[in-house]
DNA sequence: CTGGGGATGGGGCCC
DNA sequence: GGGGCCCCATCCCCA
């Protein structure tokens, strides 16, 4: 029995032993494969340090590249050059060639519906948005492709195309792959860059829009200081175009609001338009004639009434104050046949300046459509006046005097300008100016100043005139006849005063002094 | 300096 | 005598 116990004691003391033997060896060999192992690692990861500063090198190297790239592209995209551009363009995004950065642009030229040949590109700027660049050029080239050419699209939505390069990145880098999303997937959130250019021009302004699904941000993001508003090449062309402002290439005149107010008594005081009509018009000669066609005769003796009782109506004296013309304008376009072209047969019974006058009232006050006249629209408005009658008025008067041409300042100035209580025999006050004249047809004449009418015309030429004795003194121009000769020379004139004026030449006499 | 034209005032004639 | 019409002289501006 004591045998046996033994026995076991030594058996249970061998198998401890090789049971420790076997747990060393196991120790022994994991420690030396952890050795090893970690060793390994140690190496892979120096590898990838390695790897990763040489990623970082060539994003680096590519992000600058890209941004020189971008450069160029805006500045070519800048010219009105956009076809070549386009075909550029076009041949990259094909994976002709090598636009190797995020911001690849398709540009293209307006009215190309059909976006087969050139997809839009989606590619990874690293930030796990998918990106689109599309510039719309829209070029004068594009402009001259005839109406209907579509100027503006929408950018294409899908992305799933990719550029080369971007596919190669990614093979070649999947650690990156690993830390953005899949470029091949979609996105979100996606943001959409739409870069119009608004103009052909070097001035161009590219207006860009970054919409996004959560946020729609507009911008301008290149404006190189020339207003499309303010570019002449724009002006008058172009859907995009703006709407011409009123302030440039319509000015903001006050021809617009121009009007003649005619208002009579507390009117003047109140403010009251009533009865009044506010009219701007271009003047029209012919719209005249038909006016004293179809407008009840009126005498001259209506019209001295119809003058006098201006100025004496209700309960206004002779002051005007009874008419407020505010700030008429009265054109006449000198080369529009005049089919009011009156002679002296013309200026026979009937005819009267304040007649017309009235029929060109009316038929502004019963015309609403009357033209309006822009001083802007020609240098020929020497007609265009503005006046304010209304003497007693003081705030009318100034008005007038701001606006009264230089005529009829110069008018003043020889003495003319009728002036309350002036003399009593000027008494038929021009309704323009107020200025008076002793008899009906000085007035009448002087008239023709602001309404532009010129009756007296000239056979062998188109001048017209507004006074026969001037239309007289002009046809010596045809004649050639000088009736006036210098005593000390041979030189003639054809009109005194010019033979006065030459005659300084002897007489030393200056000019001016 | 000249040529041409715009605008105005004055005077004579006629009704 | 007054008013209208016509003519002319004149001043001025602009090209």
């Amino acid at each position: 029995m004591a045998d046996c116990v033994v026995f076991h004691t030594q058996i249970a003391s061998i198998m401890e032993v090789l049971a420790n033997a076997a747990v060393a060896n196991i120790c022994k060999l994991v420690d030396d494969d952890y050795a090893v192992f970690r060793l390994e690692i140690t190496q892979s990861q120096k590898e990838n340090r390695a790897l990763r500063r040489k990623l970082q090198i060539f994003e680096l190297k590519v992000a600058r590249e890209r941004a020189e790239r971008a450069t160029r592209e805006r500045v070519l995209a800048s010219r009105p050059s956009s076809v070549k551009i386009l075909d550029r363009y076009r041949g990259m995004a094909r994976g002709e060639g090598h636009l190797t950065g995020g911001h690849r642009s398709s540009v293209k030229p307006v009215g190309h519906n059909t976006w087969r040949d050139d997809q839009p590109v989606t590619v990874d700027e690293g930030s796990g948005t998918s990106t689109q660049h599309i510039i719309m050029i829209e070029s004068a080239d594009a402009e001259a492709a005839g109406p209907g050419v579509k100027l503006e699209r929408s950018e294409r939505e899908e992305d799933t195309w990719h550029s080369r390069d971007t596919q190669t990145r990614v093979a070649v880098e999947p650690h990156v792959a690993t830390k953005d999303p899949p470029t091949i997937a979609p996105a979100p959130p996606r943001t959409r860059h739409r870069i119009t250019e608004v103009s052909g021009t070097q001035n161009a302004v590219l207006k860009s829009e970054t919409d996004t699904d959560t946020l729609t941000v507009t911008h301008r993001l290149l404006h190189t200081g020339s207003d499309h508003r303010s570019d002449p090449e724009r002006l008058g062309k172009g859907p995009l175009r703006y709407p011409p402002a009123p302030g440039t290439e319509y000015l903001p005149v006050f021809h617009q609001s121009q009007r003649m107010v005619h208002s009579r008594g507390d009117a003047l005081d109140t403010g009251v338009d009533v009865p009044s009509c506010s009219y701007s018009t271009e003047m029209d000669p012919g719209n005249i004639s038909l006016g004293l066609e179809t407008q009840p005769d009126l005498s001259r003796e209506d019209w001295n009434q119809y003058n006098s009782g201006l100025y004496s109506e209700g309960s206004l004296d002779k002051k005007g104050e009874g008419l407020v013309i505010d700030e008429v304008t009265v054109k006449v376009e000198g080369d529009a046949p005049l089919t009011w072209n009156v002679d002296k047969t013309h200026l026979g019974e009937g005819y009267s300046q304040g007649r017309d006058f009235l029929d060109y009232r009316e038929s502004l006050e019963t015309n609403p459509n009357v033209t309006t006249h822009s001083p802007l629209h020609t240098v020929r408005d020497r007609e265009s006046v503005s006046t304010s009658m209304g003497p007693s008025d003081s705030q009318d008067h100034v008005l007038f005097d701001q606006v009264l041409n230089s005529k009829d300042q110069r008018a003043k100035g020889r003495g003319g300008g009728a002036t309350l209580g002036n003399s009593k025999e000027k008494r038929f006050l021009c309704m323009f100016c107020n200025k008076g004249f002793s008899c009906l047809q000085k007035v009448e004449i002087h008239q023709r100043v602001h309404t532009g009418e010129k009756p007296y015309s000239c056979t062998q030429c188109h001048m017209r005139f507004a006074e026969a004795g001037n239309l007289k003194r002009h046809q010596r121009v045809h004649t050639g006849e000088k009736p006036f000769g210098c005593t000390q020379c041979h030189m003639r004139f054809a009109q005194a005063g010019h033979l006065k004026r030459h005659q300084r030449v002897h007489t030393g006499e200056k000019s001016y002094s």
